[in-house]
DNA sequence: AGGTATCCACAACCATTCGTTGTTCACTAC
DNA sequence: GTAGTGAACAACGAATGGTTGTGGATACCT
């Protein structure tokens, strides 16, 4: 199916007769005429009536055209996210389940005027280049990693202290607890898998369990969440951190929000401390688009200060 | 913008090289390498990072393809939209802003699997006419028109007593009543612009007036419902009918639910008795499509039969 | 009723595009 | 260094898509 086509039937249903479409479209009534047959020849239906006066929708036809308004918008939509210059807000989150996925979310519900590209780079370095040669316009990150202070240009906004909660299966011996405090985890078998080495998840994670003494396992292939959940849920003896914000599930799209297999799972908050994922916004100081501004606006204004005791980041974490 | 190009990009991401890609759509690798470059010659940015591995997205690669993704499935849909056997259900209401539309976004959302088409024809005979046809599977309607009894095959059934009221501006004389009986009505002149003589509209007000002796005035051009709206909000003397299910604007997509300019208009319920538009769906008897039974089903099990007594339809409507 | 205007379809022709084959270039692995 | 893999370039033939020219059907007007 070609574009063109579908573009000059929409015309055509807008203006009545292929003449006029023609015009509007800067090419001769014949070329109309072809383009037409050609599209209802793919499509196996007859989209107009020809009559002397014009040409008027068949019931076929009538259906098909909201969607093919619907398929002229997204077309310009998916221009406009590559064109450079002028192009949508460009956010790269850690994962489509996490607690920047959400910021975004409520991001778009609050101001949905704006348009934006929500993307998953691979670790914060990537995201620290792309965002100083402008290829993406700001990150959610826990920042930063030991040892390695931000690009001259780049500034950092701490925007959530999301709680960590300690995810298992029905059959887990802390099970039936309300909450669970760090010591209480030392000898358990936690295991995180997908932790990739030098990311900024492995220095948080390996200050976890130099400080409270904790079994971390990073080991294995990582399947993906659903293999995670199912093992979680079928192993007694595992558990694995999750955010508080975190979707164990995605979304279904458009489906009631029922989550497909639950399999029993629990969620225990982790408390004396509270170990926290500090999100934090990077983004170029000199960054001129003006939705940045407008995210940066909202997150302040959305995420107020949350209370800090009783939390536990690295302490290589920059303050607040 | 080619489609086939927009294909063969998903496919070159998903496979992670130009060759994977060729032998998947069955083509060469020169053209899927010609397509990709026509593509970003026309999107104006780099898609691909060519390593001697195979092709890695850029960031803005990675920005455009869920846009890519997107328009593909919507490509999908529009062509089912149209394709003869096995398309959607194609449903046909008065207007977008009434009862039959309402019902129908219920159906969604009872039912999102079920891939819908509404639409709207211009009377009920050609709704008549296309469903005898096959053109479409089902239309809401106000049925019958006098003296013209359904033809051999379509069946209706009579799905919601949709209550009038009266809709007037804050200087009408009634503009402070909680409610109306038809009697006050008499002398109060009533506009119904956009009534069309022959259709089914026609002879219910027709018969409305004959009985309750009313002033109903069909007369002028209709501008459409906000043309309409303006005129009542603004002439004291004015009223007119809506359905108590009817929107007297359209919502705007993805936007807060707030009429954009109300005027400060009133809705004034009627009785003594109240008028009703008895919508009807209308089907026919041999129609296969296994989403109509769903349909019929939906409708019957949630608008349950409403209290007839002090209500008023036509004496040619067929009783429930 | 016949002429005329309007509007779309068909035919022929031409330019451009698109896909193919053949080949070259860049990089990696052994 | 040599073999192997993966993408780009060049040249050629087929097919698509545009144009001009023309014909046919219908409605309106005199």
């Amino acid at each position: 199916m070609d574009l063109e086509a579908v573009r000059t039937f929409v015309t055509v249903a807008e203006t009545g007769q292929f003449q006029k479409a023609a015009a509007d479209l800067s090419i001769t009534q014949q070329a109309v005429s072809k383009r037409i047959a050609a599209l209802e020849r793919t499509l196996g239906v007859r989209l107009f009536t020809r009559a002397p006066r014009g040409a008027e929708l068949t019931i076929d036809g009538q259906a098909f055209l909201p969607h093919a308004r619907e398929l002229l918008r997204v077309a310009e939509r998916a221009v406009a996210s590559a064109r450079p210059g002028r192009r949508p807000l460009r956010v790269d989150v850690i994962n489509s389940r996490g607690a920047g996925s959400g910021l975004m979310r409520g991001f778009h519900t609050a101001h949905p005027e704006i348009d934006l590209d929500v993307l998953m780079l691979f670790d914060i370095q990537g995201a620290v280049t792309a965002i100083r040669s402008g290829a993406i316009d700001a990150s959610f990150r826990a920042v930063a990693a030991p040892g390695r202070p931000l690009p001259e240009g780049i500034e950092s906004v701490r925007v959530l202290d999301e709680p960590l909660q300690l995810l298992i299966g029905p059959a887990h011996a802390l099970a039936g607890a309300r909450s669970v405090t760090l010591a209480q985890l030392a000898g358990h078998r936690i295991w995180m898998p997908g932790i990739v080495p030098g990311t900024e998840w492995t220095a948080y994670y390996d200050d976890l369990v130099a400080e409270f003494g904790l079994t971390i396992e990073a080991t294995g292939p990582n399947f993906g969440s659903d293999a995670l959940l199912d093992t979680i849920a079928d192993t007694p003896a595992l558990a694995t951190f999750m955010g508080e914000h975190t979707l164990p599930q995605l979304p279904l799209g458009g489906a009631p929000s029922v989550w497909p297999a639950d399999h029993g799972l629990r969620r225990i908050p982790v408390t004396d401390p509270t170990p926290v994922y500090p999100h934090s916004l990077l983004y170029h100081r000199d960054n001129p688009h003006p939705a940045l501004a407008t995210l940066r606006a909202h997150l302040t204004a959305t995420t107020t200060g949350h209370d800090a005791t009783g939390t536990w980041v690295p302490g290589w974490v920059i303050p607040r």
